[in-house]
RNA sequence: GGCCCCAUCGUCUAGCGGUUAGGACACCAGAUUUUCAUUCUGGCGGCCGGAGUUCGAUUCUCCGUGGGGCUACCA
């Protein structure tokens, strides 16, 4: 039975990194018809705050990245969070025993002596490992100090002469580090809670994850990791490393680098389905050239040998048009709802008092196509909300040249003798009519109908764009020429 | 500095010894559209360098170079 999970610490919003990390281990999971776990690592109780968890669980439930196992739907294989299983004593357990087996000791350094060492080492441009100072002590001199209630941190050993620990890495093949190059690290600190690499490796074994699916900021924990499942005597999982997704200056995706949490892409009007389309495709690809792809035909088609080796930029060009992809199709319907969140106050109060819901549909349809992001919808929308000071805002924002006023007024008389609704054919009818009186091409009579009329110089069709703006608007703005 | 990873169009990538080096985004041009967008067609544009292996290297090996990651009692 496969058994995966993604193990975010919550000292940060869901970081867009992190969600292609969910991800992959959600498609593997399907696709292995396994299990998917989410652990919470919170043992940096400094920086853990239980409003990033909440945001991580938000992110991954917007996204439909559901789980098998978490803190949030409970299983067999918990405490889902770090912080719980160290209440339990796990963690000092196996700490203990490897004491007993002298497989890790006390180290009574304090950091500013560390930090001392590693100046040093650095100062002679020599690699630094940890001087192993505590493990010269004698069992009288650590029991010692012990009794006297020094701090201590346990240090795990690097087996002597162990050679070169290889991972098989199932994206990467073979990845080999020096067992002698790790330098005892610390396994338990001096306020007895786990670091990382042991904490991972003990919640692994419990929790018989069988695949961990991580990112490439990793490898260079895995060879302690190896080593430490040795030292319990248990199986090692299958280690895959994803690659890091870049910013456009090829670092590390980062703050600086604008946009980096879920919730930042939900609030710019990302769909979802968009942004996990777009990430599947950072560092994957399917074997055909199919790139718009459901979670399920992700799912489908998922092979994790296809998982590329090298870091990708992230390319937010692409992002949009996939997501304007993913706008296109959708009912308007649906988009009203989507949308709505999105309109600023002015733009929504106006929207919907002046227009019917049906009508507020028959927008929509009308302009979902240009829509990139959803807060597009304020620019597309403001052309059926403008109070005659914003038409006239627009209108003078246009260089128009002149206008042939021959058209205009032609049309201008034409709507001031129509008295009820004004029809899309018939203004189509009046715009041939005017086309064979004039003997003007499409071109040069549509343009500044429009132009005269929404104070823009382009929209969507605009036979229906005057129909819906109705015969008192256009009079109002018409009766200036 | 040390260790590790990586290297095909500007970007994401396909390629797994012999290909006109394929696709997508972006860009440019054309068609459609009254305009914009959509859509369609076409174009521009790439194997980091040097050795070696081989009849033949984008592909395999080595060395450079470049980029990245890690280098905590953070995860």
């Amino acid at each position: 039975m496969t058994r995966v999970r993604f193990a975010p610490s919550p000292t940060g919003n869901l970081h867009i990194g992190s969600v292609r990390t969910a991800l992959f281990n959600w498609v593997f999971a399907k696709k292995s018809k396994g299990t998917l776990v989410l652990r919470i690592e919170d043992t940096d109780l400094e920086r853990s705050k239980p409003e990033f968890e909440a945001n991580i669980l938000e992110g991954l439930h917007w996204l439909g990245l559901d789980f098998d196992e978490g803190p949030h739907v409970g299983g067999n294989y918990g405490p889902y969070r770090q912080s719980e299983r160290i209440g339990l004593g796990v963690y000092q357990r196996v700490a203990d025993e490897f004491l007993a087996k002298k497989l890790a000791y006390y180290a009574f350094e304090t950091s500013e002596e560390l930090d001392k060492e590693r100046l040093d080492a650095e100062a002679k441009s020599l690699p630094y490992v940890y001087s192993r100072n505590s493990l010269k002590l004698t069992e009288a001199e650590v029991s010692e100090k012990l009794a006297s209630g020094m701090p201590y941190v346990i240090r795990f050993r690097i087996p002597d002469g162990r050679g070169a620990v290889v991972t098989n890495d199932l994206i990467r093949g073979p990845v080999s580090f020096e067992a002698d190059l790790l330098g005892d690290f610390v396994i338990l600190k001096s306020d007895g809670t786990p670091t990382y690499n042991f904490a991972v490796v003990v919640d692994d074994i419990a929790m018989e994850i069988t695949h961990v699916i991580r990112g490439e900021d990793h490898i260079s924990n895995t060879p302690r990791q190896e080593l430490l499942y040795e030292a319990i005597g248990a199986k090692a999982p299958e280690f895959a490393h994803l690659p890091i997704i870049l910013g456009p200056d090829r670092s590390k995706l980062s703050k600086r680098h604008g946009a980096q949490s879920v919730s930042e892409y939900r609030d710019q009007g990302y769909l979802p389905d968009a942004l996990v389309n777009y990430l599947s495709l950072l560092g994957w690809s399917p074997k055909d050239t199919r790139e718009l792809l459901s979670k399920d035909e992700l799912v489908a088609i998922f092979e994790i040998h296809q998982i590329s080796k090298s870091g990708a930029i992230f390319d937010i060009e692409k992002l949009n048009w996939m997501n304007a992809h993913y706008i296109r199709p959708l009912s308007p319907f649906v988009l009203l709802d989507l949308v709505r969140p999105f309109l600023n106050d002015k733009q929504k109060a106006v929207f919907e008092s002046k227009y019917t819901q049906e009508t507020q549909l028959t927008i929509l349809e009308l302009v979902k196509d240009s829509l990139t992001v959803l807060p597009d919808i304020n620019r597309e929308v403001s052309i059926f909300t403008d109070s005659y000071d914003e038409y006239l805002e627009q209108y003078n924002g246009l260089e128009p040249g002149h206008l042939p006023m021959e058209v205009i007024r032609k049309f201008r008389d034409w709507v001031t003798q129509i008295s009820a609704e004004i029809y899309e054919i018939d203004i189509d009818a009046v715009i041939d009519e005017i086309l064979v009186e004039t003997k003007l091409g499409k071109g040069k009579v549509m343009r500044p109908i429009r132009m005269a009329c929404t104070g823009r110089a382009s929209g969507p069709l605009l036979s229906r764009v005057l129909s819906l703006l109705g015969r008192d608007c256009l009079l109002e703005r018409l009766k200036r020429f």
